[in-house]
DNA sequence: AACATATACAACCGCTCATAA
DNA sequence: CTTATGAGCGGTTGTATATGT
């Protein structure tokens, strides 16, 4: 079976992006939008495979695009984001304006990695590098406002809980975020349900994104319709005002 | 000056996901 | 439900430039 190509290489140019092939992206792009990146460089009159077209628009040619170098609060927050995300580079790009996802897993492998080395931080676990066998200690993200120990992260809330006497088998690779709900929780252990409280949400509720079409507990729980765009829980932080999940989606 | 090596980053590739037919 | 397609993501490569010998 397989799939066709994206674009019929034989007559496609690659490499560096010439100034009349970006006057061409730019120019089209203006008239018409971006839309359908496939059929754009026929369009457009360009000799170009329509990702290729795409990323040149995003990692260069996009007006709102900020360049230049990395500021040191930028720095720490990719940093931050980094071990919250992991190589989620988009996501870590829509929490900086004017940045890409290509920018700043470049910056990341040329300058960060080696940043985090020369403290003696591995930056892919984001641990001392010489720490001995990881303790079993599991970062979870938590909305809830518990007398815990907690750091801010760029606007996440992280608490580390020291787990039970149960290891998991290998903890060094344990790079899990757990995303609890905190009032599901606390409903379930010491509260008795109120009348009409709701008992469970679908996942897209729990993540605060209710989907009327496949949402399957809209019709119950107390949220209005005027709010159910954002009923829910407050996923990352999104009703405190603390992260605004909308924004992680890509430009 | 010439060459070797390191660095930075633009661009490509292959894959997954979402969606429409 | 299956398949085809387009878009997007993350890993990797290629190349220009900087730096060292």
């Amino acid at each position: 079976m397989g799939r066709s190509p994206c674009c019929e290489k034989a007559h496609t140019n690659k490499g560096a992006w010439t100034k009349e092939e970006d006057d061409r992206l730019i120019a089209y792009i203006r008239a018409h939008g971006e839309g359908c990146w496939r059929s754009l460089p026929k369009a457009a009159g360009l000799l170009r495979c329509g990702k290729s077209c795409r990323l040149r628009w995003i990692n260069y040619l996009r007006p709102d695009l900020k360049r230049g170098n990395f500021t040191e609060e930028e720095d720490e927050l990719i940093i931050k984001l980094h071990s919250l995300l992991g190589n989620k580079w988009s996501l870590i790009a829509g929490r900086l304006p004017g940045r890409t996802d290509n920018e700043i897993k470049n910056y990341w492998n040329t300058h960060i990695r080696r940043k985090l080395m020369n403290r003696g931080i591995d930056p892919t676990t984001h641990r001392p590098i010489n720490e001995p066998a990881a303790r079993d200690v599991t970062t979870t993200i938590s909305f809830a406002v518990k007398e815990e120990e907690k750091v801010s992260t760029g606007g996440f809330m992280i608490s580390k809980e020291e787990k039970s006497p149960v290891r998991e088998r290998c903890p060094d690779l344990n790079l899990e975020l757990r995303i609890s709900p905190p009032m599901y929780q606390q409903y379930q252990s010491d509260q008795p349900l109120k009348t009409g409280m709701r008992t469970s949400l679908c996942f897209s509720c729990s993540l605060g994104i209710q989907k009327s079409k496949e949402c399957s507990c809209s019709d119950i729980g107390t949220s209005s319709s005027s709010n159910s765009g954002t009923a829910g829980y407050d996923f990352l932080g999104l009703k405190a005002g603390v992260l605004d999940y909308r924004s992680l989606e890509m430009k």
